[in-house]
DNA sequence: AACGTTGAAATAGTTC
DNA sequence: GAACTATTTCAACGTT
């Protein structure tokens, strides 16, 4: 680590002091988000539905499939099987 | 719930592209404060005392405000109302 | 509020230790938790896809078909049709 | 991941099952506890100040570990480095 | 009983 | 890839 005190304390500051403007945008922009939800919920939208919908568009389609073939695994194995047997595991 | 498929799903994606714009903007913005670091740690500091720091920086800001908050309510807790008073328990 | 610091100050903290008490016992059965997921996922399963199934379980099964379908509904609604048309949408 | 529907299976139950039974535990004592808030906001005290009051003594209890935490950082950063010596960053 | 607010749980990201 | 931290999500609570 540089001297803290001298030359490279003013450099640290430097740094420091460009993160924290750039985390009090990211909070803005959060604070913005938090908004459009509130206004969403008061048109009458469900947001934990919304955001599972962001969710999914965000995730790579292979991911989700990943998870929800693993999940029905899962589901088989506890004996909580879904409505549907989904490859013919029910019938034999 | 609005009737999905007429014009509320056009409301509800509007909302969702906002949001996800919003979130580009924010992601963006995670990104440069990691190359910050990174160029932080390029020049020798330690970031991990920096993130520790930055945090300990905004805490304190934040309690300013909590602690009067907390002062009070101790204050009020022991009967010792301040200046305002808030709720009139004293009166009666 | 009874007067503090009199009588009711006494009553006051054994009504708060007896809450800090069973918060402990609280906080330690949220760690003994945690050490079973722990030694699932030593045991090689997907600690997150097990959240995802104890949520289920946990749901009303009402619920949960009420979430998927809003999920369904809404996906529609912004165009992310998924693989099979739940009501033969796509035929038309 | 070890194969479903075979003996993982019953692994995967008993994980499920453990969990289930912790979550009841856990469950049942936050059910306790708001019932010793009940009591005692029928006894007249505020709860809400009770909340805070507890909240207050924990984190009061959390900080003394903490701080000593905070204390060693600032001072390595600043080059005080106390008794042990975290990092050989002075020998090369 | 809907609302916003807070606290806890879960997930994502970062460092080593 | 394991541990730690930060962020995000979810559930509980009091309030109106």
């Amino acid at each position: 680590m540089p001297d803290i005190g001298g030359i490279a304390g003013e450099r640290l500051r430097a740094f420091i002091e460009r993160i924290e403007r750039l985390e009090d945008e990211k909070r803005a922009l959060a604070e913005d988000i938090k908004e459009v939800y509130a206004e969403a919920k008061g048109s009458g939208f469900d947001t934990k539905i919304m955001r599972q919908l962001i969710r999914i568009r965000r995730m790579d389609q292979d991911d989700v499939d990943e998870q929800e073939t693993l999940l029905d695994l899962y589901k088989r194995a506890v004996g909580m099987v879904p409505d549907q047997a989904p490859e013919s595991a029910a019938a034999d």
